[in-house]
DNA sequence: ATTATCTATAGATCTATAGATAATGC
DNA sequence: ATTATCTATAGATCTATAGATAATGC
C-alpha cells in the first residue's frame, strides 16, 4: 500500500488539483474530502496523512486555481501584444467561460462562499490575486502606475460581477447580453 | 399546538425573512431547516407543513431578498433627486453594506452559490433581478433606453463584483481600496 | 373534526481518527 | 523499520417523514 516518496508528491499534487476542480464546479460545501480523493483514485481515509484538515486543502486549492488563472492570462497577453486588454476580456467572458467555471476563475465560481472563509483561506488567494491585478495594471490604460492600478481593480470587479451575473441567470439570451454588455463598456473605458 | 390561520401566516412569513437573513449571512449550503426554523422561534418539523422542501425556501427566501433590495434602492434614489446614481452607488459600496450581508444584496452575499442552483431559484430571484435593472437602467445617463440598459447591466456588474471582491480580501485597507476605486470610476462613467 | 406544530427518528451524509496492511528505503 | 494508504468507524451533522398533541374553527 505504501508508495514511493515520488509518487506520493504526485499524489498529493493531483488532490490539489482535484479539489481546485472540484470546489470551482460545486463550492466548497458541496464537495466533501471523499469526493476529492475519489477523483484523485485514493480513499477518503488517506487524505489526513497529506492535509491537516479540509481547511488546509481549500486554501491551497483556492491559491492553485488562482495562480493557474494568473499564467493563463499572463500566456493570452503574451499571445496579443497588440490589443491584449481586449483579448483578455473576451476570453474571460466568453460564453466558454461561462459553462466552465471548474477550469475558470476563482472568484467567479465560489466569490461569495469565499467571502465567508477563514483568513488562512483568504490570505493564500490573496496571495495569487496581487498578481493577476498587477497583470491586468500592465495592459489597461493610464498616465500613471496609481491609476493603472485603479483601472485595473474596476476592470476585474466588473468582469468578476459580469460572470457571476450571467451564471445566476436562467435565461441564456440574457446571459449572453449581459456578457456582451460588459465586454463592450470595457472596450468604451479604453 | 395548533395556531390561527393569521399566525400561521405571520409564522411562514417569519421563516421566509429569517431564511433570507441567514442564506445571505452563511449561504444555502450553510443553514439547516432546523436553523431557520430556531430562528423563527419554531421546531424543525414544522417545516414541512409550510414548504415541499428547502428548494422551495430557498426560491422564496432569495426572491424576498432581491425585492426588499429594490424598495430599499428606490426610496434611496426617490430621497436623493438631484444626484440618484452616486447616492446609490455610495449606499452600495459602503463598508457598512460590506459588513452586513445578511442584509444586503443577494447576488453579492451568495452570487456564486446562486448560479448553481435549480432554475426554480433561479426563476424566482430573475423576476426581482428585472425589476433592479430597471431602477438602476432610469437613473444612469445614456440617450436611448437601450443605451440606460447597457449602462445599467455595467454599473451592476461593477458593483456587484467590487463587493464579493472586498469582501474576499483579507485585508481592510484592500478592500476599502477597492470599494473607494469602483466608485470613482462607476462616478467617471457620469 | 380539522390541522398547525411538536417529538422522535430514519436514512444519508459529513469530517476526522484508529488500527491494519503492505511496499519503500535505510 | 518506517510509513503511505486502506478499511472501518465514531460522532456530528443534514433533509424529510411519521405519528402524537392540542388549539382552532366549522
Amino acid at each position: 500500500m505504501k508508495v514511493s516518496k515520488l509518487q506520493m508528491a504526485e499524489h498529493r499534487d493531483q488532490i490539489i488539483e482535484s479539489a481546485a476542480r472540484q470546489f470551482r464546479e460545486s463550492g466548497f460545501d458541496g464537495i466533501s474530502v471523499s469526493d476529492v480523493m475519489k477523483e484523485a483514485g485514493l480513499t477518503h481515509g488517506g487524505f489526513y496523512g497529506h492535509f491537516d484538515s479540509k481547511e488546509e486543502l481549500m486554501a491551497l486549492a483556492s491559491q492553485r486555481a488562482v495562480h493557474k488563472s494568473v499564467s493563463k492570462y499572463a500566456k493570452i497577453i503574451e499571445g496579443a501584444p497588440q490589443k491584449p486588454l481586449m483579448t483578455l476580456v473576451e476570453s474571460y467572458l466568453s460564453s466558454r467561460h461561462q459553462a466552465h467555471p471548474e477550469t475558470g476563475c476563482l472568484f467567479a465560481a465560489v466569490g461569495s462562499e469565499l467571502a465567508r472563509q477563514p483568513s488562512s483561506v483568504k490570505h493564500a488567494v490573496m496571495q495569487e490575486e496581487a498578481k493577476l491585478l498587477e497583470l491586468i495594471a500592465r495592459i489597461v490604460p493610464g498616465r500613471t502606475k496609481a491609476a493603472k492600478r485603479r483601472r485595473a481593480i474596476a476592470v476585474f470587479a466588473e468582469l468578476v460581477g459580469a460572470m457571476i451575473l450571467a451564471r445566476c441567470v436562467p435565461d441564456p439570451e440574457l446571459s449572453k447580453e449581459i456578457l456582451a454588455t460588459v465586454s463592450d463598456s470595457v472596450a468604451a473605458g479604453q
